[in-house]
DNA sequence: AAACGGATGGGCT
DNA sequence: GCCCATCCGTTTG
């Protein structure tokens, strides 16, 4: 680990973390940093935008029970859940509930911390805002593919630590609908931080 | 500033 | 065939 990523990275975050109520996890995901330690080199940002996933939830992909794509959203909790979607684009979960239980936390937008130029070089963009503020371009930004799904985010390359120094978000976190969803779209399962720059809509 | 459509592929009815 | 948990360039107001 460089020098720059040990000063940023707190503790990871533990299993027992994603075995909460998937929308407790998808709020308290905020202010959390998700790393990528790549062979390309690490890339890191604060996760400012999540959404939950839930069963019984007519938007959520586990609604119609397990299928060779979906399953490692039924499977253990704190796992990742990578998919493609709209044929160009992937999108990362953080796999939460017990094994059985599809539900899941859609990571939506990071402010980016580390490893910019790399993100800049995977996204072909510039501006810092551009990087992270959506669900496929954090994925990219990050060098996050379909050969991550189904990984332990407790271990290994992937994962979510505390913020070295953290801080407060009282009052900060917003609650509000899910973008992007036709069926189940009034249910308020978007968690955003208020005022963040990074967030994916305004 | 908002609205629109094209790209692109896999999963499901 | 149709429907997407999207992104981006272009057009329109």
């Amino acid at each position: 680990m460089t020098r720059a990523v040990a000063s940023l990275l707190g503790r990871r975050i533990p299993r027992s973390f994603f075995l909460r109520p998937t929308a407790i996890v998808a709020r308290d995901l905020l202010g959390k940093i998700l790393f990528h330690d790549s062979p390309a080199g690490p890339a890191a940002g604060i996760v400012v935008e999540t959404e939950a996933y839930l069963r019984d939830d007519p938007a959520s992909h586990s609604f119609r029970g397990p299928t060779a794509r979906n399953a490692s959203m039924f499977g253990t909790p704190g796992r990742a859940y990578v998919y493609l979607v709209y044929g160009m684009h992937h999108c990362f979960n953080a796999v939460t509930a017990p094994a059985g239980i599809g539900e899941a936390v859609l990571l939506r937008a990071l402010e980016p911390v580390e490893g910019l130029d790399l993100m800049r070089i995977r996204r072909g963009r510039d501006s810092d805002r551009d990087l992270c503020n959506g669900p496929g371009k954090l994925v990219q930004a990050l060098g996050i593919g379909r050969a991550h799904d189904g990984v332990d985010l407790t271990r290994g390359a992937v994962g979510f630590h505390e913020p070295k120094v953290s801080t407060s978000l009282r009052g900060r976190v917003v609650r509000d609908l899910r973008v992007g969803i036709t069926s189940g779209a009034e249910l308020p399962l978007r968690f955003y931080l208020r005022g963040n720059p990074f967030v994916s809509r305004r």
